[in-house]
RNA sequence: CGGGGUGUGGCGCAGCCUGGCAGCGCACUUGCUUUGGGAGCAAGGAGUCGGAGGUUCAAAUCCUCUCACCCCGACCA
């Protein structure tokens, strides 16, 4: 392609509006515009690398089995109605109303759509497994878009469905696509990580994350790995092992109430009482879809809500408003204790359980309570609510420490049982004669996403630099002056040439100053350059330069075709 | 949804406080020179100052409302 011939407006300045690195060398090299908040056009830079990734995930899916098909975007309220996620998604639902005022929803996922093209029609189990999947653009009306195409409303994915008639066989599924994914991802050049996470609104048994690591501010999830076992999970899943501390070993004290005026954080109680806040244990009161539960946690622990509202199995949790606290406990928030307090579940976090003489509060305005033990009050249910952290003992070998990274999730597995094929009532007969649900399994693959983390694994303070598998051009050939007749066809004989070898060639034949055309090349990170100039047309070569280490070998002209071939095949 | 910020030519910004000719850099067009890391000179085109209302002799500037976008938080299949 001939650089005046397609559109590539590459801008010398950072854009004002964005943050991380991706995003504005997306901008910057002309991959993309954004059109509204969270909204992108492709430019057909960025077109040509979508391409190429697509073209990856069709092989390695197709290679796995998958069949591709196409299913809507525009789907009717109903199906999401029957599966109960219209109420489950809510807000994050991008929805309309039609002309005749019914409610329609563009999709973010499709499992109500497969389930209800496969109902009544796959109904044997010698019809499975089967595994369907499509690349397309989906829509989630996020709260707050933002990174570029990290966090957009309109995006595009590859979704798979799997159909299984047991558990057994959706496990055969699942580690196909895992490993389906770890092949995708490889390909892609990533160093990838699948780590456990939560199922959120998608519902099921289990579900995986694939997750880029990156170093840079450009990560949107932290994730914890053992650095001794191969154990990683999302920070929402992860869990540590609980370790007793040096005072449970003290003696147990008698209670006492203590004068704290208004000390209402951990840090101010603490402080005030001369203890440490692991010392303490926080009360913490929510809403979960309406009934007030009390969450106990160390006090220098985080609550892990994702933990607690899966325990709870409820929709809505949120912290208490004062009001009902001030109800609840009668006294003003930052007070609230378990001993004493009625009518409300109180769930513990298992750390809890080995701590002894702790502070808490007293339900009582400028009170706390000092050297509380478990006697001291009743709790319902025990379950890990805190989040873990960096630096605590792994859960699996129980050896290693838990490390952080910064991570970009690219794909995701879930393990989905008979949830959706129960609701909308896709059923098959097994050779017994009964009728079953299908087992099914979701895979889902961000196919912009894993564009812009490519960029935000692959650059420099230059531009971008692709991996080869991904970049929108193979090789770009830099005339430097376009206006002299020699360097003008040696280079595009060379183009010519580098094309009947199969790559795609990018000519720079804009007449501009080499300074521009240099710069412009580092910005959009083909893998090769070559470059023909006076300088080198003097000995007869051509200056061929790869993007990631800025080496330079000169090659003759007549074989610098050939050359720039033999470099391509070992980058 | 809470808090903060920004809307001025395609992009990046100044001007606003203290009302009085709408500016700068880059980009763009034309000409000449220049051509190995973002050229020089000259000439030129391009902006309802996000929108509506108000105050005023006069509004980019002050007031009210509103819309959009960005950031922090909440949220996040």
């Amino acid at each position: 392609m001939r650089w005046t011939k397609t559109y590539i407006p590459t801008l010398r300045e950072d854009p004002a509006d964005a943050v991380i690195d991706s995003h504005k060398l997306l901008l910057r090299a002309g991959l993309v515009r954004q059109l509204t908040a969270g909204v992108y056009n492709y430019l057909p830079l960025m077109q040509k690398v979508l391409l190429k990734i697509t073209q990856i995930v069709r092989e390695e899916m197709d290679a796995s089995g998958a069949i591709e098909v196409t299913m809507p975007v525009l789907h009717p309220a109903e199906i999401w109605q029957k599966s109960g996620r219209w109420e489950v998604l809510g807000k994050e639902q991008m929805r309309m109303k039609d002309r005749h005022l019914r409610d329609l929803v563009l999709g973010a996922t499709h499992e109500e759509v497969i389930t209800s093209m496969v109902r009544g029609e796959l109904k044997s189990y010698r019809q499975v497994p089967l595994n369907m999947y499509q690349i397309q653009v989906k829509f989630r009306d996020e709260p707050r878009p933002r990174f570029g195409l990290m966090r957009g409303r309109e995006f595009i994915m590859k979704d798979a469905y799997t159909f299984d008639v047991d558990e057994a066989g959706l496990k055969v599924a699942y580690d196909k696509m895992a490993d389906a994914y770890f092949k995708i991802f490889n390909r892609c050049g990533f160093q990838i990580k699948m780590v456990e996470s939560d199922v959120g609104a998608m519902g099921g048994t289990g579900a995986h994350e694939f997750m880029v690591l990156v170093d840079t501010a450009g990560g949107e999830e932290v994730i914890l790995a053992c650095e001794r076992c191969e154990y990683a999970a999302n920070i929402e899943r992860a869990t540590s092992l609980v370790m007793s501390d040096e005072s449970s070993r003290e003696a147990k004290k008698e209670k006492a109430l203590v004068y704290t005026p208004n000390m209402k954080t951990v840090e101010e109680v603490t402080g005030f009482l001369k203890v440490g806040p692991e010392k303490l244990v926080k009360t913490l009161l929510y809403q979960a879809d309406g009934e007030t539960v009390a969450a106990m946690i160390r006090g220098d622990r985080d609550i892990n809500e994702v933990k607690l509202k899966n325990h709870l199995r409820c929709l809505e949790l949120e912290m208490s408003p004062p009001d009902i606290v001030m109800k609840v406990t009668g006294a003003l928030v930052g007070y609230a204790g378990p001993i004493g307090l009625s009518g409300v579940r109180i769930v513990a976090d298992p750390e809890i359980k080995t701590m002894v003489n702790f502070v808490v509060g007293a339900n009582k305005d400028d009170s706390h309570i000092i050297n509380t033990n478990l006697e001291d009050f009743k709790i319902d249910e025990v379950c890990e609510i805190r989040k873990a952290e960096a630096g605590e003992i792994c859960p699996r070998c129980n050896q290693g420490r838990l490390k952080a990274y910064s991570g970009i999730e690219v794909g995701n597995i879930f393990m989905l049982g008979t949830k959706y094929s129960d609701a909308l009532d896709a059923k098959f007969v097994d050779a017994e004669g009964n009728e079953r649900p299908f087992v099914m399994g979701s895979y889902g693959i961000g196919i912009t996403r894993t564009a812009q983390a490519a960029i935000e694994a692959f650059h420099d303070e230059k531009g971008i630099i692709w991996p080869k598998t991904i970049a929108p051009y193979d090789f770009h050939i830099i005339p430097i002056n376009i206006e002299d007749e020699q360097q003008k066809k040696v280079s595009f004989d060379l183009y010519e040439q580098l094309q009947n070898l199969g790559f795609d060639v990018l000519i720079d034949d804009r007449d501009e100053r080499p300074g521009v055309k240099f710069n412009d090349a580092d910005l959009i990170g083909i893998p090769i350059r070559i470059s023909v100039g006076e300088r080198g047309l003097k000995e007869g070569a051509v200056e061929i330069v790869i993007r990631r280490t800025m080496e330079v070998e000169k090659a003759p002209v007549e074989k610098a075709a050939s050359r720039a071939a033999e470099i391509w095949e070992i980058l």
